[in-house]
DNA sequence: TATGAATGAGGCTTCATTCAT
DNA sequence: GATGAATGAAGCCTCATTCAT
């Protein structure tokens, strides 16, 4: 009776918006079935289990960020800075699609306790994000100083999602930008 | 009367660990009660439910944060940026406390859509910490500059925290440390 | 997928005859399952809460009392004496089936202080009954003579089930009839 | 820091309160405590389990029903009729009191396939009752009519009871009433 | 593919009862 | 007498998962 057949990709994304809103130990298979319009043992015909598809949300969120969010175009004329403003406005849109928060930060601390597997895959999503900072502050930076606002750039971003989640308010992402436009454009 | 095996504030600190640990809905009445050397009926001698029980380890943690990290010891004779500094030490200590990590930040991310209470409180410890950042700056800083640093220190620390918590690096809180001694021996 | 165990009016049947015998408060879920041959937990997937499937107990009792005992059919050409001697039949083997007693005069006790809707529903299966033997007394009383008996026949028969059930004697039932039978021949 | 020490019978009164309101299993052991003003394990020091309290407010109830409604005083000089309208009275207080309903219907309905014990004791409850109106009836009657009428009498009384508790109209114990002294002075 | 049906394990909570002072 | 503290068992319900068609 349902409309039609959901993509691997939307099915993922769907259950990525789940976890995104209520954690992992929050949000059920039933929830999750049904955010995809299917039954709960309709949904295990796509995915043998929790966990594995925890994993492959992560995937899916790995490929998005890195192609959409931590690719660098190279062939462009703009400055850092321009290029940064925009990587910061995808980045706002990101992590305000439907559900405010970031979801790899979420688990990133409900899972320090979990599967190794799990740890892994969200240290490399945070890493590959580092790097892509990186690259693009070292167009204006030295390597250390660009190195060290990669690094602390990621936190800040998790920081201001943090709070932008719980309060509402633009003003910590905002902020965020700022602070890094300053540094590319002091240089 | 038999002794009681654990006080009020022991039971509560036990289960704060837990809380900091597995989160909210990974921790259960069963692990709690473990925790605090209790059988699951036993625990419930102390709270009814374990939404009460977050609530009160909430509680004592803002008492705890408010008497011994938010409060500024006014007739001291040391500078804002030397006071600064202890704050940082303590601060550093509270978070990697048996479990590294901040309780009341992952709490934010679960309780989003959870109880009204619970984000309010939540809410409440953050706006108490911008508060005493705020007070602090203020003593080198102009009200608008101590304003917006105290917001964005608060969220500063919540990044760093995640980010430690998730790579056992101490860097990200020294970032957080050095950035704000900047602002306030540059004024 | 795997034929169902029982159909949905044999679960509520096999719990109907769990909650004459035991009571509301005196009958658990685990109790109610094994009485339709089901775990606990499968048991779910039919009902989600003891008190809806109390409900809908109550709603098929309903429905069956509604059609088997209290309705009243019109084109027959036997004594108002005659149909309530056969009324009076299908009464004592519906109060003795399988477990001696009434189910509602039984949670009427029980709900008094319970949900509102629980009341509603076991007052308005009265009402029926009583609106049932009105029309059939009507047939040979005063509209006055009938509302009175109609009323006083409902109390009467739980009363004598009460003692039956506790008794193992018919006497009370009989009784009941017989003064009815009374009434309606003296007329 | 309780006023002052409970007697049994006091205890034994507002136990008997709670199980008229909830029944038996709807009563737990700390309701009755507090309805004592009792802590939960001082309440033990009375009485060492639920059912042994149970019996010992059905004895005091038996106690009471024995000596405030089923004596008869015999060296009075009104009417069978004259008593039996005195006796109702007292009945109709006894089934209001605080809570309307009648304790041993209740249970009779609860405990029919609990222990043998308390089966004995609600019979012989109701047998009293019984002999009774036996009694009192055959001041007036027959042999066999005063029998059979105070059988049926106490069968009356319970289900009129059952319906003043769900409707809270005293029509059907005035019914009663009104049908027991017919029979009385017709004779 | 898809899903109605089923389930063991576990989660939150209450219960009757006991312990130890 | 009295009660704070403790507990095993049970009660209601949910969860992740499997079965069988």
């Amino acid at each position: 009776m349902r409309p039609q057949k959901l993509s691997r990709e939307q099915i993922l994304n769907a259950c990525a918006l789940q976890f995104k809103r209520y954690g992992y130990a929050g949000t059920s298979m039933e929830m999750l079935a049904k955010a995809c319009g299917l039954t709960k043992a309709s949904f295990y015909y796509y995915y043998p289990s929790k966990e594995a598809l925890l994993l492959d949300v992560l995937e899916l969120t790995q490929h998005y960020l890195n192609s959409h969010l931590f690719k660098l175009n190279e062939n462009t004329q703009i400055s850092a800075a321009e290029y940064f403003d925009q990587m910061h406005t995808r980045a706002v849109q990101f992590f305000s699609y439907e559900v405010k928060g970031c979801l790899v930060g979420m688990l990133s601390l409900e899972a320090r306790y979990h599967s190794a597997d799990l740890l892994d895959k969200i240290r490399a999503i945070f890493q590959h994000w580092e790097m892509a900072f990186y690259q693009l502050f070292r167009l204006q930076l030295q390597e250390d100083e660009a190195k060290i606002l990669a690094k602390q750039s990621v936190a800040d971003y998790e920081g201001a999602i943090l709070m932008y989640r719980l309060n509402d308010d633009l003003f910590y992402l905002d902020q965020v930008k700022q602070r890094i436009l300053k540094q590319l454009t002091a240089a």
